[in-house]
DNA sequence: AACCTTTGCCGGAACGTTCCGGCATCTGAA
DNA sequence: TTCAGATGCCGGAACGTTCCGGCAAAGGTT
């Protein structure tokens, strides 16, 4: 603790002062911005480190009109899935990085007007949500973490490969010495859904089994996906189960568990609990607070015009393959 | 959508006009301040409400020479624990509403001098962590989650009775059968963990039986818990287990059941992962985002004057008692 | 009627930044 | 030698808000 230094603050003023240039000549020396000669760059730049200078972020955006705000909406509560709690972790940290604050918009509140922010993020927008809609037709820059089932489209999309991951775990089941895996999965109003429905019904295609599909709603609660795994239980002997919905397969597994049919089972949403079950249960890691930053990171760089509108960057995303899918001796 | 109104923002000014006063008498009469006549006041809010005008956040924070933001610190990784996620989350829904922004602050990044912030939250700070040293160092306003167990202490506190907690979980244990039952903690660098220790041996006093503990590091691995564990189970019969660090009592709960010997297990942190355990398990609710927003609201309230200094403020927890620990018959 | 106090309202300055335009000085070609 | 352009630097205005001080009118007291 070398000295208190609460004396007054250091602005652009002091640096320039102690710099022995002008105010304009250092805020162009710092942001590289004007016509500056290269030692007197580094001279102020050496100054405002040593004074320990950090730009007013509220003046700079009040200067650039800006608001120094991204607006970020997910479909539901948070505390539901931890995923959409780490996407918004993500994306707060790399907006923390360019200087911004995220404001939550849920589709609960009411929505009278845009609200005052310079760009949005779209967690999963689901086709047909009222607030989604109308965030899109505010004409403010958007990114979308996949794609917005809707007429119109988001200027940045980030998107993962959910049916290339989902027919790698099927294979992996059927490797497993499933024949015929079911999958329970939520409806077309959103993306991700439908690629792995999608995807699921691409692969069966392929391999020349029928499919064994049960839709749920988006958020299905703990009920709702035990009903329709109970049913799946009794339609048909059922040797494999993909759980698409967030938490879906830690609420079947008791009840596989209880049935004994030995049925494997995995989900396409990774978590602690997931990790944590008895035994561990497979899942499809997506990565959630590395789409978070992504989102993030492709609408500041819409903003600042260094990407195009239209962009769409891919977000990898993992197999994490656990005990709940291996079969003992093989 | 009734026209876009992307005109030109509409500011103080704008309203000043419209309402037909200057924009001294506009501020005053949007924000209480001042002299103004309730005819004015009540004429100027109304203009304001019809034209929708939402106060530009930049230029009230350069006036006011507030930086806007809040420093938010937690002790360890964030994905970690879903506790400091909800918790960060309520900091973050608190702060927004005051049109604040949260900076986070992790232990690992370097501190070479105080961050940009009006005031700081520390959520659990530990005894020796000298980022946490640092930051009550700076003199700025400071709310710690739990008190801080170093000899400073913080300027507002939010604390939680957890050993009061602790002995009623202790309580429902013993009407559930167990005679003794064994406690996995923390060591005393957390004001929590201490607290629960203490009540534990409160507890044990009060019963007349001999402690049981383990202590393992605060942010224990979960083989560190399973090794503390089956310590336990090698020493002496268990009949019942309280697992302090978050994440713990899932870790060690498939290990209980290879025993076999009919452990009953308790958490002190709930999640996800212990709600959704097979069987569920009883753990306290420590409603983690209510921690956080009560926080924040405490710094806001100092900030403001509002509350003095020193001001402590209880949170209430609550538990959850599940299958776990309940006897089949009883 | 002369004075003081209260009430209601207002103009201007300031917060720290960015950016437009402008003014010297220097370079090199005519 | 002169002049055009490039280079390096700078002053002042502006962003939208709050707040200090002040001014006129109304109300109350002697």
């Amino acid at each position: 603790m070398r000295g208190v230094q609460t004396d007054e603050p250091v602005t652009i003023l002091t640096v320039a002062r102690e710099a022995g240039v002008s105010k304009t000549t250092a805020s162009d020396a710092l942001r590289g911005s004007g016509r500056v000669s290269e030692a007197t760059r580094a001279a102020v730049a050496q100054v405002a480190e040593r004074l320990g200078y950090v730009p007013n972020g509220s003046a700079r955006h009040l200067r650039r009109a800006s608001t120094g705000t991204i607006g970020l909406h997910v479909p539901e509560v948070l505390t539901r899935s931890s995923y959409y709690m780490s996407f918004v972790f993500g994306a707060v940290e790399r907006a923390a990085r360019h200087d911004y604050d995220v404001t939550l918009i849920t589709s609960g509140q009411r929505r009278p007007r845009p609200p005052r922010v310079d760009g949005l993020v779209l967690g999963d927008p689901l086709g047909g949500d009222p607030v989604v809609e109308s965030l899109m037709g505010t004409g403010l820059p958007t990114v979308s973490c996949e794609r917005f089932p809707g007429d119109r489209q988001a200027d940045g999309v980030v998107w993962s490969e959910h049916a290339e991951m989902l027919t790698r775990l099927l294979g992996h089941l059927r490797s497993s010495g499933a024949a015929r895996p079911a999958l329970i999965v939520a409806g077309d109003e959103s993306d991700w859904a439908a690629s792995l429905h999608r995807g699921y019904l691409g692969w069966c295609a392929g391999q020349g089994v029928a499919p064994l599909v049960r839709r749920v709603s988006f958020d299905a609660t703990g009920d709702e996906v035990r009903a329709a795994a109970r049913d799946l239980l009794r339609s048909s002997p059922l040797d494999a189960l993909v759980c698409a919905p967030a938490g879906a397969a830690t609420e079947v597994a008791p009840l596989l568990r209880e049935s004994g049919g030995d049925v494997l089972l995995a989900s396409c949403v990774d978590s602690a609990a997931t990790r944590l079950a008895d035994p561990p249960i497979t899942a499809i890691d997506l990565r959630p607070r590395e789409a978070g930053e992504s989102c993030a990171e492709l609408l500041f760089e819409l903003l600042a015009g260094a990407a195009p509108a239209g962009t769409e960057r891919l977000h990898p995303i993992e197999l994490a393959v656990r005990a709940s899918t291996r079969r003992v001796g093989i």
